[in-house]
DNA sequence: TGAATATATGAACATGTATTCATATGTTAT
DNA sequence: ATAACATATGAATACATGTTCATATATTCA
């Protein structure tokens, strides 16, 4: 005979005990969302160069754009995807936009990735 | 008159300098993709939220499919995303596969995510 | 052996996203 | 004012990716 099935997952529960412990610890669903949209950002391989770049010290648009052999308008969609995660901020002087990085924690974040993948 | 364009770009190059001294710290292209690849794993919802379980404590399939609301099928292929990045490992007892983490840097990395976010 | 069940996987579909192109905006210098 | 130029932006396109559905695989138990 059939036991209950939970409607979505397609299979009987094995740990009820499990999945209500490990429930009552995950944070708010938003919370999980933010997180995974910051890594999103970071999951691109043109922003990961220009956060790279920016590590060192503050370039204009040109100068990225230039750095990875990208034309400008490229690297503008992205910078502006950086600005809106927070990730990197920008001073103007005349017609150039210097940009640079917002948060140090993006090195420490940088740090753990590198880590992750030597630890193979 | 116009000075020397990078064929790409589409602007004059303004600071040569900088350009070099950061060209000189990049990493290798592979190692850039890499990372990339590695925050594009992190950066969707369901697979944070699997990992964010998982850094509790170890699961099987249909645990995480009930604790999600989702389908086994899903999981299981997100499941598979994350066993390539060797962010997670299982292991299978009968016809039960037990899920946990793979790597400590999980959990740093989540925590610097978090902290970024809360540094708005 | 055959039924039940836990997981894996391939194909299809829908959605998201990075880049390019064309063009707009704003600043400097003549 | 006009030309030159650095940057921004909207639309279009091409490509990647997450979920679902159907089904395969593998294990346990009667």
């Amino acid at each position: 005979m059939k036991k209950a099935q939970i409607e979505t997952c397609g299979c009987n529960i094995i740990h009820e005990d499990v999945i209500e412990r490990v429930r009552s610890e995950m944070p708010q669903e938003e919370t999980l969302y933010d997180v995974a949209d910051l890594f999103k950002v970071l999951g691109d391989s043109t922003r990961v160069k220009i956060l790279y770049a920016l590590l060192q010290e503050e370039m204009c648009v040109c100068d990225i754009a230039a750095l990875l052999g990208m034309n400008q308008s490229a690297i503008s969609h992205q910078l502006r995807v950086l600005k809106q995660a927070r990730l990197v901020k920008f001073k103007k002087e005349g017609k150039v936009v210097y940009y640079s990085l917002d948060d140090e924690h993006v090195k420490n974040i940088f740090q753990q990735g590198f880590e992750h993948l030597a630890h193979k």
